[in-house]
DNA sequence: TTGAAAGCGCTAACAG
DNA sequence: CTGTTAGCGCTTTCAA
């Protein structure tokens, strides 16, 4: 590969003069010129290591996800993408599994790759951003909130939890079961609590945890709760899922035995992309993850442009889809 | 951040034995304790960009893909993960949106980056690799073939495409049509002749060819083809859908016609990972994807190892799960 | 086995 | 506006 030194040499000026020109810096017209001819002839592309060596920064931000099998996280991480390659950043993603421990082997390798910042939907609780904090680079939180006093994007979760189960409730159900995930992880607990307030509101007298599991947010979650569910005594008659996965594994485990919504009446908080339902059996609490990842993605590059304003953390509001089949 | 000089300084070494010891070079046992001490006490994490610089190579690669959010690339890129990760190496997800100017884009950041090497499922026949191959780094191509002389892992895409059509035609369908990709991506041409012979076998004299849509590998291309298809004076009474996504559009526009599936019948090269369909319904080839990204990691790793055997292009076979539920 | 020293390619003072 | 120069932190000969 050529190098600035070559450059310089083919164009007749110095090195300096080289980097200049490809750091917008002043440099009279016809050295400008001339080094891109030169650079151009030599097919030269600036070597971004030694870059990053000097300026002890890249142009790269990481964004740490728990699962990137999950649609929800790759449509936020297009959002992310979209905003950071506009603004001439490169996106490295990385699938922390919902493990600490890869998560921190991430966060330790932004760090000695220099990345400028970092945009994180922690695994769990015990996520520590203490170190990658003491070096003083950006983090967004997104998703999920966190301890620290950082800049933060998350939905409107208890929200959503309470507009699936009312709508449910609307539709005519009575025994509406909920399905979440972990109950240390803050969304999956909001989105719970959301469903409980509506619930014990319509029904002050009902026994409502017993209708309440809280399984992983993956298929195999939902269907293993909702199989639990449907072996009760008094199986519910309908369900709201606390994420698109569970409730993708619910009405698997509803369709094989035959209760295909509307029979039970579902609600799922999450998009469901790839469903091959008709479009009116399900109601769908819409969250916004693409506008998260892009909302996440500008405030990073701002505080990485040197902005200091105290942290800020932004609630995406989200859209109710009822199901407009009627109930069987 | 704590440099290889403090930690020689705490130690009493010298910088170049701090360095023998986190490159596992003989170094006396003694000065091997002295100098992990001296690293955990300062928190000493070597800094890989300058490692990089002066090895002019770094235990991270690269994996292209043409969509981040189909479901199909993100299980291959756990498999390449797994591997890489597995073996010291991270990875570094790039997606380019089926276009060859992102693509192009991110082959230059790999080579100014010093990546160890490339998997690559190409966005079309237009994806220049000379670059990349001129600085001599390993490239693997998955899902799709390149005329280059590189390793590569493919489908057995023709035999996708004549399982899938032979299966609707044992079950008793006769008017099969085929709903593919672009046709100019070898993936989606393969998948396509296996339908027509399959179909050309069954029924030599029935007019094939005004059964084939090429759409985009995407839902909403499986719709539009759908929606067409359904318009025809004599509509098919079956498809096959030439990869996960085009199923699900399909799939979709059936189901609200009311035409689910096996009323019509559907079979599609590729898994519907979030299907929330009946398992019986629908026919799926299944595309070994997380296997390919292994295979191909492994592969990568091989010859990052400096291995010079001549490209091979390894074949994965699929699995055929047939619909069961009978047709009505 | 160990240390001294020379860079990897680039940027950013500092001079001019 | 332009060139000279000194490193960024690490690895790797070369000597000892």
């Amino acid at each position: 590969m050529a190098t600035i030194y070559d450059v310089a040499a083919l164009a007749g000026v110095s090195p300096a003069t080289v980097s200049r020109v490809f750091n917008g810096t002043s440099v009279s017209d016809e050295k400008v010129a001339a080094v891109r001819d030169a650079a151009a002839k030599l097919n030269f592309t600036p070597n971004r290591t030694a870059r990053t060596l000097r300026r002890q920064s890249s142009e790269v931000i990481a964004l740490v996800i728990p699962d990137i099998e999950n649609p929800y996280f790759t449509e936020m991480a297009r959002g992310v993408e979209d905003v950071a390659s506009e603004a001439g950043y490169s996106v490295v993603l990385c699938n922390s599994d919902s493990q600490t421990v890869k998560e921190a082997t991430y966060l330790r390798i932004a760090v000695a790759e220099h990345m400028s910042g970092v945009i994180i939907a922690t695994a769990d609780e015990g996520t520590s951003l203490d170190e990658i904090l003491a070096t003083g680079r950006p983090v967004v939180a997104v998703d999920r909130s966190t301890s620290y006093d950082i800049d933060g994007v998350v939905m409107a979760n208890r929200a959503a939890g309470t507009s699936a189960t009312q709508d449910l409730i609307n539709a005519g159900y009575r025994r509406i079961a909920y399905i979440g995930g972990p109950e240390h992880i803050d969304t999956a607990a909001e989105r719970a609590a959301g469903w409980r307030s509506a619930l014990s509101a319509a029904q002050p007298d009902a026994d409502i945890e017993s209708l309440a599991r809280f399984a992983t947010f993956r298929v195999d979650g939902g269907r293993a709760a909702m199989e639990e569910l449907l072996a009760l005594p008094e199986p519910p008659d309908a369900v709201v899922a606390g994420n698109n996965l569970i409730g993708v594994g619910a009405i698997q485990v509803l369709t094989e035995r035959g209760l295909t919504p509307p029979k039970v009446g579902v609600a799922v908080i999450g998009s469901l992309p790839f469903t091959t339902l008709s479009p009116t059996a399900v109601t769908v609490v819409r969250l916004p993850a693409r506008h998260m990842g892009v909302t996440a993605a500008r405030m990073l590059l701002e505080r990485i442009g040197g902005d200091t304003q105290p942290a800020r953390t932004i609630v995406l509001r989200n859209e109710v889809q009822p199901a407009s089949a009627l109930r069987v």
